[in-house]
DNA sequence: ATTGAAAATGAATGATCGTTCATTTATTTT
DNA sequence: AAAATAAATGAACGATCATTCATTTTCAAT
């Protein structure tokens, strides 16, 4: 326990320090090992878990010696930590971005399932990692994604609120709906695969209305596509 | 690679062989390791992962050196794999045993609901292990409890089915439907707690109006408990 | 009591683990 | 071009891993 200082990077993302000029193409190989190191951590962690993967597996695979990626990250845990607070915020933030393009007086429900379906279907190895490894993360790591997670859900819940006290839903408990209907909707990708024979508008609009019909609101009347 | 014969029993539950006369109480401590190492590796492999655990833990936690485990198990994985097959086994085998005490006519949907998430809770460390750690089975191991599995989906797809022909229910793919509402079922363990404010009953009824309004059957009409 | 098998021990096997570090190489800044 | 900083190397650290095995202990059957 003495990983204090050094010079981590880490983050990934975007230019961090003092990128000033260029800003593209990073001369010939910048500081972009980072982002290789997370990249080959998630398809690693994703197949094989993280307890079972080594850093030397992830070195292997990003063509570095192992003690290398001790200059962008001080543990193990740290990638493990990164990959999932990153998969968070981009998924709260993707949320924000995709409400705020919604015109007035649309059905949140339907845009939340479908946002739901699509992000996950289009990140499904984060998705993977963030809550089969959750019991990985040290404490104060577990008790940060948590509290995003439960922000998450959060929104669902909101939804659900609303629709009942308008008299749109008959829910008897929106935590509980709300737990529901994401273990509903999160199993998707442990089964779904492009080359099936259900297009992924397909999967939405079939999963939309079994979630209306749980919440006892009126059926059909999706509005994109259709089955 | 030369784990062949030895002698190992390892498949707990019964006995196997010939303890003929005394059943109960096996003299001292017979050959009830085997279980013990079952039990100890359930909860650790429960609580900290398939590959986060290691053989010397395992030993620790029944009171036994290490090599001992090696009577009754070739390998670590045969730990595991007994531990998902004897799940699943149990699983089809409860579900076989509380269909036969159902009267004719009965609503199957409610009977499986209630039945799936009783089981599930009552097991909470199996049904966790057995869907977390499947990526950890060696694919011959995968492919067998994959198997049960598949039949275990079968069943609802069936009463599914049935519902659709006899035009209680508005399903458009019942496979689908099947997934999305054992991924729902399957996520309560995850957050219920017993010290929670709502009872296990309440759970069930208020996933079973769920259930049945994301099927489009006629709500309301649960036999048993209310809220 | 004696025999024989099953179970447990205790020590060892070689392999692999996460991590460290002095040093060299590459890149950026001056 | 020189100095400074960042990144990568290659070898090593102690620890721990799953598994083996000769030996001893425990137990059931004779």
């Amino acid at each position: 326990m003495d990983h204090s200082g050094k010079r981590q990077a880490g983050t990934l993302g975007g230019a961090a320090g003092k990128p000033s000029a260029s800003d593209d193409t990073r001369s010939t190989k910048g500081g972009q090992t980072a982002a290789r190191v997370c990249k080959a951590a998630l398809h690693l962690f994703a197949r094989h878990g993280y307890a079972a993967v080594s850093m030397r597996q992830i070195a292997s695979e990003v063509g570095v010696q192992p003690g290398a990626l001790y200059n962008h990250f001080a543990t193990k845990q740290d990638i493990l930590k990164a990959l999932m607070l990153e998969h968070m915020g981009a998924l709260l933030q993707a949320w924000e971005a995709c409400r705020g393009t919604v015109p007035e007086g649309t059905d949140l429900l339907e845009v939340f399932v479908r946002f739901h379906i699509r992000y996950h279907l289009s990140r499904s190895e984060e998705v993977f990692i963030s809550y089969m490894e959750l019991r990985n993360l040290e404490p104060e790591n577990f008790a940060a994604v948590e509290r995003l997670r439960q922000i998450y859900e959060a929104i669902l819940t909101g939804i659900l609120e609303d629709g009942m006290s308008q008299g749109r839903y008959r829910i008897e408990e929106p935590r509980v709906a709300t737990r529901a209907i994401i273990a509903m909707l999160t199993g998707i990708p442990a089964w779904y695969r492009e080359t099936g024979s259900l297009t992924a508008g397909r999967i939405e609009t079939i999963y939309l209305d079994m979630v209306r019909g749980s919440l006892g609101a009126a059926p059909a009347f999706t509005a994109g596509e259709s089955g």
